[in-house]
Order: C-alpha cells, then structure tokens, then sequence
DNA sequence: CTATTATCGTTTACAATGTAAACTATTTGC
DNA sequence: GCAAATAGTTTACATTGTAAACGATAATAG
C-alpha cells in the first residue's frame, strides 16, 4: 500500500530516520499502554540507572534535548506520580531526581519492551547484521554531529 | 562533550534515529540556506519525479504524513514561489502540482545536497557496508511498520 | 570579602508538526 | 438519482523545539 520510495540511497535518509524513529515510539507508547504516561520512558530508566543525584541539566544532556523540554518532562512524570524532586542540599539551584515506587514497579516493564521492541526491528538480521547495524548507525550519528558543528 | 549513552544494544532505537533524522534535516537546510525556504525539500523533488499530475493526496501518500501537514507544505511551498497547484480539469477536487522555474533552477542544488550529506552520513563506511546499512534500514522500518499494523 | 560571571531551573512566547473532527465540493458506485 | 467515498480545507488542540529573559544560587577574579 505505502509507495516504496525510498530505496534508492540517494533518496534522504533523513525522513527515513524520523519515519523509524516515529513509528518505534509509537509502537513503544501502545506497548506500554497500561501504564498511565505516554512518553519520557527512557528518562526513567536513565533516572533509574544514575546513583540518585542526578539533575535535569545532566539529564538533557544525556537525552540531547534542551533543558525547557527536560522541564517540560520531568513535570509531566512528577504530575503523574513517577519522579520526584529532592533539594540537592550541596547545591540548592539543582534538584535531585528519584524514582517514586510506582515507576520502580513499572521498571521490568518499560525495560522489557525496550528489548522487545529492539527485537522485533531486527527481526531476520543475524547478529552480525545487528552488531554492524549499530556500528553504522554510531558512526553516522557521530559523522552528522560532527559535520553540524563546523556549520 | 555530548554524553555517549546510547551504544548498549539494549537501549532504545526510537530516541537513536529520531536524532539522527533531526540532525540530517538541520544539516540540510544549513546546506541549503541560499534558498528562501527551510524545508519541503524532498516535496519537490517529488513533484519534480512526477508525471505533472501528481496531487497533494498521492504526494502524502509518498512522504508518510498526513493531509493537513501535506497542505500546510504546499501552502508553504506556494507562497514562497516554488510550487503551483493547477486545477485538474478532469477531478475538479483534485489539485496537478507543479514546480515554477524558481524551483526548476534550485532542483540541482537540492539533489546536490541530499547526495552530499548522504556521503558525509556514510564517510568510514565501504561501499558493502553502505548497501549493507540501508539495506537493514530497510528491513527495520518495515518490521515495525507491520508490528505496527497489527496493533 | 566583594563584584562579576556562570549555572540551574523556570517562565513566557512563538513556530512547526501531528492528530482528529467536521465541512465543501466533487466524483463514484449502486 | 442518491448514498458513499474522496480531495482538499478549516478549526481546534497537544507536543515539541527554540529563544530570550529572569530569580536564585554558586563559582571565580581581584
């Protein structure tokens, strides 16, 4: 049904980036549905993965968004019960953020989805073809930041 | 500088090639900043491919995206003088798009561009990696399209 | 120690994009 | 001829990105 446009490899692997990367939320987002939040599912396995300490400046950085969206996501997973601020008493400009035990409990879950959602992309590669995927993938990622900041 | 999280199998694609695609159209449209529109790009090359008849439906069809973004593309193409909707005589509902002499003498350039930033993408990677890369590109987009249609 | 500068988080404002619903004007199918 | 479908439009609303400015606090220079 869709047209098959975009084979030829000089047609612009940047539409078929977004397209991808689209879908794979949404696909994440109706996989995860029981949950009652739709999206900043990483930031919470991020959150989760750091030694407790860490700020939304850290967490921008890590997820290379600008911090008014980090603002803008930890509100809504504060809102909804998953993450918490805590003064950070070393440094009273930054929060620290904590995982509230409603998101620790939903943790296998989002984890597992992750991996499954990974699995079913690479459905019918070998593991070769995955590992060389995701080494292409760095080195294109790497090479397009690289050339955006010298322009 | 930029923290370099995403390089475990295990972590989330989505995030990865949404950022990717992100960086590629900001590259682009730096690329191509001689020009007084910002994007649409792929639009016109399309219509460009076209037989001269191809409408705003078909054209949404092709990019993946939904009627009214395709109409706000068009609108913004139009005013800025690079593309003509024309009447088609025989489906009064249906528009022909058509490139004006303006985008005619652009065209070059805008392929120029999109092969340019494709090498760059891919500089490190042999020719067989290249065809290997897209060819698992491929594969994944249609993976989750068909996960994606069945829920 | 004090004055300047930088940083963290926030607010506000604006633009681009996605989605859904309803609408007009047509065309198609029965 | 009439009901249903289609192309394009309009409106409305939510998300996301960006930029600028601000308050509170911390770091640095002198």
């Amino acid at each position: 049904m869709k047209n098959k446009i975009i084979q030829d490899s000089e047609q612009p692997l940047g539409r078929m980036f977004s397209l991808i990367g689209k879908t794979y939320l949404t696909v994440l987002n109706s996989r995860l549905n029981a949950l009652d939040i739709e999206r900043n599912f990483y930031a919470l396995l991020l959150i989760d993965q750091s030694d407790g300490q860490i700020t939304q400046q850290e967490l921008s950085n890590m997820l290379e968004i600008d911090k008014v969206t980090m603002l803008r996501s930890i509100d809504y997973l504060a809102t909804n019960g998953y993450v918490e601020r805590q003064t950070n008493a070393s440094d009273r400009r930054k929060y620290s953020l904590t995982l509230t035990n409603k998101a620790r409990k939903a943790l296998p879950e989002i984890k597992k989805s992750f991996s499954q959602i990974n699995d079913i992309a690479m459905q019918g590669l070998s593991e070769t073809q995955r590992i060389e995927f995701y080494n292409s993938l760095e080195i294109i990622k790497t090479n397009l930041n690289e050339y955006n900041s010298t322009i």
